[in-house]
DNA sequence: CGAAAATTTGACATGACTCAACTGGAGTGG
DNA sequence: CCACTCCAGTTGAGTCATGTCAAATTTTCG
């Protein structure tokens, strides 16, 4: 019980860097969500389930990928600790999921249902606000990837991603960056070896 | 004047299709709108400008795009009557922008500056609720474009877009087409006779 | 009608994928 | 704690998809 306070706290802490609550308000938000711990490599969605709970990653690391017609894997999201994750589509229209959620390390999440986040919209506005943010955001970070992809050749994106996102690289395996890249994994590992090259 | 109160009305329905707002709310929302009218190939927003409004499109269409280092055009939005259209980015953040947002055909916008729109959220918390459901809504489209685009050959990204979008096939030229679905518009040409030999 | 822009077409170049073999490191069971 | 297995990562060869370029054709618009 103390621990999951700590998560708990945590979560608080991350809505509040955002808009204001009471303190009556904090207590009713915390006592609606839950914790909940992740082993590694564990699904906590899989394809042909509907998403029931915004998540949030308290600790650990997970992914969001789906397979295509190739079983080739293809990675949306990323997440660390006080990222959101989710099939959002599943989730908004409660229609079963085409994406396996994993835990990439052990994690924490602290989770919300649907049903006492809607509530939540409805009693406490600056809820709502906060999600409003929440997805403002994630949309401009995911435009942002879109133009990248556009617009940028391979091995440039690459050496984005590594900058940008220096903790990733140390704590995500080298396929499933590829896949969150779009390429194939050997290809990442030709653009390592220019890049070491390059660096020299 | 006349006109003007039609493209507000407009607007508010397509709010109301979201969120409920009552008739005093209804006002207040429309009286901080403004009715603005553009020309085909005009811009409403150009590298280095700062987005100061958020807009609706009552009539017409626009495309969001911008020019990489080989002035190659990319587009990151198509727009027709009733989507929003905005560099978010640099609306969310005040910093300049990147991208050109251009008028594809005559069109009337229906725009809202960013104070206005700051003090309608915490008047009215329903438009708050509202853009959070445009944006996670806007956040899922744009989730299934960017898995398409890891995952879906380009001939098959092709016959998807004009079987999802028939009415942009129409209206938008097909080298915005093409920078849209990130390939040449040659090559865009070649799909395009690939596909009339499939169907005969 | 004429000029400019968009689209088509085809030849060629190249970036990225596939496949297969090999290497190295992490996890597991005896 | 060693030995073994398995999986991630590397490397290189061959191939295919897509881009580039240039010229011809069609469409748009003043």
């Amino acid at each position: 019980m103390k621990d999951n306070d700590i998560y708990k706290h945590q979560l608080t802490s991350h809505i509040l860097e955002s808009v204001h609550l009471s303190q009556a308000e904090i207590d009713i938000v915390s006592s609606k969500f839950e914790v909940r711990s992740v082993k590694k490599r564990e699904f906590i969605l899989e394809p042909g389930q509907v998403s029931k709970h915004m998540r949030f990653i308290a600790n650990g690391s997970m992914r969001v990928y789906l397979l295509d017609e190739n079983s080739h894997e293809h990675t949306l999201q990323l997440g660390i600790e006080n990222w959101w994750v989710n099939d959002l589509l599943s989730f908004l229209t409660q229609s079963p999921s085409r994406m396996y959620v994993q835990a990439v390390e052990n994690s924490t999440i602290v989770q919300i249902h649907r049903v006492n986040i809607e509530m939540l919209y409805e009693k406490i506005p600056a809820i709502s606000d906060f999600f409003r943010q929440k997805a403002q955001n994630a949309y401009v970070a995911l435009q942002k990837r879109t133009l990248e992809n556009l617009s940028v050749d391979s091995y440039q994106r690459y050496i984005n991603f590594i900058t940008d996102y220096k903790e990733f690289e140390r704590r995500f395996p080298q396929y499933i960056i590829a896949s969150y890249l779009g390429m194939a994994p050997e290809f990442l590992s030709h653009l390592r070896k220019k890049n070491s090259k390059d660096l020299s």
